[in-house]
DNA sequence: CGTTGATTTGAGTAAGATCAAGTCGGGTGG
DNA sequence: CCACCCGACTTGATCTTACTCAAATCAACG
């Protein structure tokens, strides 16, 4: 019998974190780390499919995705879902919802996740404690609106075969920075559902356009494997350039 | 001969300012205030039409949108453009582009506009300075992702008689608590074509979805007044349900 | 083997785009 | 005052993209 972790003790220590060692994260003062660390409530695992934040729900929990994918969406009231945007390892979620009282959106885990929560009131504490750090906080936030807003150029303006393109080049660049790249190949858990609720596209369309892709010899997606052969053209069909990606912070 | 105010001098002492007297916006304390008062740089006029923000510019200018309207956008290599959000008084904006360095889209003024703009470094004295205020600006940062969330939904997710309605319901409301509606009517400065930027319809379509709204005795739109006649029934075509709107910060 | 979830294929349909002319109203200059 | 111009809005006709419905395949799993 494993021993189980005592709750409200981080597992691994934050300055042990792996994703920390990331290229894409800014570096952290020792100071500030401690903060962090003592501020951190619980490594806490889901499996796939579970709900980390319910939709409406009252959760003023805050948390870091330090494995696994999730989504945060929408749906309305007959049931038609948004899938609002991906989250991957690294990314910080439940803001809006500690922010606001009641979460705007559902979160869901997309495979098994492991998240570290924060304390209840950490976000106030966090701006009169670490200035700089509330900054990264709100430069989180800006960013988190950025992302959304190239998702919404995308379902507006863009046909679907654009989106498709433009969503297949979108994970694998952030994937990639999350280092999730191995050898060329991404292990890729949304189902062709998901795809089609992130562009706004119905599943059978968006499968017409992942067979184009492949006939092209853009991309090869299959049991959860995608590879892209051709990323430039790829991003040609997408009329998709990011600009490049800053260093962020990680908390 | 009207003599004109020193540069770098707000016109309006921020103690003064006729938003802050809006039920909407949350008190703030004297010594916050007087730090806004300090560290705003200049109140500024542009004339409707005119560009505040440059898509892909390098301003790093943050800004509360004092009177008027005004949109952020972005746009595709081939002219496509998307409408990602309307500003109305009170409304924080440039945010994104201070923290990021490069403005990740444009803003336009769709009416005479006047700006408080800050200090360029305001941002990061602020945290320090004014911890409280600090995670009012990240409140309102996750606040404009909840808005652009809103309006992904629907346009991933609503036909287009639905992502009419639901706009209107929504600007109507957002200009409501703006102190904004006067005797039942509202100033409405989009054009169709702005509606269906935003909506991402064509505008010829978008036409024909007012005029359903128009027939059906929800709603008046002619010469940029909008009235709106049954705000319920209007909801319910739009399948719209805000939470309630919760007292917002104002910088 | 049967069940379940994901993907694929085919056929018919509809929502919304596109193209092409108008209309309407307000301004401008002669 | 009138002619005209321009931008916003309207209308009609046609076309296309993407949706819907339905059924088949396929793999994983108990």
């Amino acid at each position: 019998m494993t021993r189980q972790p005592r709750p409200g003790v981080a597992v691994t220590p934050c300055t042990r974190c792996p994703l920390r060692a990331l290229p894409t994260f800014k570096p952290v003062s020792r100071g500030e780390l401690t903060w962090i660390q003592a501020n951190k409530r619980a490594e806490r695992g889901f499996p796939r499919g579970a709900t980390l934040v319910e939709e409406g729900g009252q959760t003023r929990r805050v948390f870091t995705l330090l494995s696994g994918w999730a989504f945060r969406f929408k749906t309305l009231t007959d049931g038609r879902r948004q899938i609002l945007n991906i989250l991957l390892p690294g990314d910080l979620a439940g803001l809006q919802a500690s922010l606001m009282d009641v979460a705007p959106h559902g979160i869901e885990a997309l495979t098994d996740v492991r998240l570290c929560t924060f304390r209840d009131a950490a976000m106030e504490d966090l701006m009169r404690e670490h200035p700089k750090l509330g900054l990264d906080v709100t430069w989180l936030a800006a960013q988190g609106e950025r992302l959304t807003d190239d998702v919404l150029l995308s379902v507006g303006r863009r046909n679907a075969l654009e989106r498709v393109a433009m969503l297949l080049v979108y994970l694998y660049k952030r994937a990639g920075s999350a280092g999730l790249i191995t050898g060329g190949a991404l292990a890729f858990p949304l189902t062709q559902a998901h795809i089609a609720d992130t562009l706004g596209l119905s599943f059978v369309h968006t499968n017409r356009c992942i067979q184009r892709l492949r006939k092209l010899g853009l991309i090869q997606l299959d049991k959860g494997q995608l590879q892209v052969n051709d990323l430039r053209l790829l991003r040609r069909v997408a009329e998709y350039w990011e600009q490049p990606a800053p260093s962020r912070p990680l908390l």
